[in-house]
DNA sequence: CACACGTGGGC
DNA sequence: TGCCCAAGTGT
């Protein structure tokens, strides 16, 4: 049983609950995102389907604020899919600068050319295809079909799993990874209505991320503090297990990042030597060379050359 | 399912 | 000063 199908008290009940578990947060948090949404560029109407996915991608573990000048050039370079399709894969890797985890740019490449083949050109509206797309995965099918062409879906990303798990759950934090629960939860508590449904979608992800944050939540700004179970709870501190922090320093990525900042900044092939000098370890070095080169993120050339990918 | 995968800003 | 966090995906 989820906490929605629990007992209620009697009476205690909105009467339109029973067909519409969690109406009562639909409206405060709907006219709230009418009120302080974010004007952002993928949320133009002109930014079109390619625009928002380009943003997903992007804004995959990356924040906002440095997402925007790159995603502004990166629209304005390749403004259809064909035409990063039409490029190097290694021209995407190169725009994507500094934004991280470049394996997305070469994802975003490789979904573009995937798009170009076999859907004419046009992002496709279908959870399903969109889903099939390389660097695509659950949120951001569902994120695009919601976003883009307003379809009912549960979009479920880490601020919406720490709305949820607050205001209806009553715990400070999200599981690590997303259950199964959470799914149902998050179906449970979609609109009927697939207008409101995408409404909702977007706007219970901007609560989360500019109210209902990870640390030092605003609840006196919040559209449903009265009916936060967390609050209502006095707000008790995590306790499960300790989330996971994410180790970095001397890590192989480091050393993936430093040799592939080399890559992006030259304009012709690089030697093997301007490369070992980011790293002063041989083994670890080469570990994450052969790494780059694996996933395609680095071209090797006779000669102890290397480049971005040009194939 | 746990882990690898970049980078930079906030406290 | 570090630790934590940021619109996840693929293996």
């Amino acid at each position: 049983m989820t906490a929605l199908t629990k007992p209620q008290p009697d009476g205690a009940a909105d009467p339109s609950s029973e067909h519409a578990p969690g109406a009562s947060l639909h409206s405060p948090v709907i006219d709230w995102f009418d009120e302080h949404a974010r004007d952002l560029p993928w949320r133009r109407p002109e930014a079109g389907a390619w625009g928002v996915m380009v943003s997903e991608f992007m804004l995959q573990q990356t924040p906002v604020n440095r997402v925007l000048p790159v995603y502004e050039q990166w629209l304005a370079r390749w403004p259809r899919p064909a035409d990063l399709a039409a490029e190097a894969p290694g021209e995407a890797v190169r725009a994507w600068g500094r934004l991280g985890y470049p394996r997305r740019a070469l994802r975003l490449h490789g979904a573009a050319a995937a798009i170009t083949e076999r859907h004419g050109g046009d992002v496709p509206a279908d959870h399903a295809q969109l889903l099939a797309l390389p660097g695509i995965g659950e949120y951001t099918a569902a994120a695009v079909a919601s976003f883009a062409y307003g379809q009912r879906h549960a979009v479920l990303d880490t601020n919406v799993r720490r709305v949820f798990a607050r205001a209806v759950t009553g715990v400070q934090y999200p599981p690590n990874a997303t259950t199964a629960a959470e799914r149902r939860l998050a179906r449970a508590l979609l609109p009927e209505d697939e207008r409101t449904a995408a409404r909702w979608a977007a706007a219970s992800m901007e609560l989360g991320a500019l109210v209902c944050t990870a640390k030092n939540e605003s609840c006196h700004r919040c559209p449903i503090a009265s009916q936060c179970a967390w609050r209502l709870a006095d707000k008790p501190a995590h306790d499960g297990p300790p989330r996971r922090g994410q180790t970095y320093a001397g890590t192989d990525r480091q050393v993936r990042g430093r040799l592939l900042a080399v890559l992006r900044e030259a304009h012709s092939p690089v030697p093997q030597a301007a490369l070992d000098r980011v790293w002063q370890e041989p083994v670890q070095r080469a570990r994450a060379l052969d790494g780059l080169v694996a996933d395609g993120l680095v071209e090797p050339l006779p000669g102890g050359l290397y480049r971005l990918p040009m194939t």
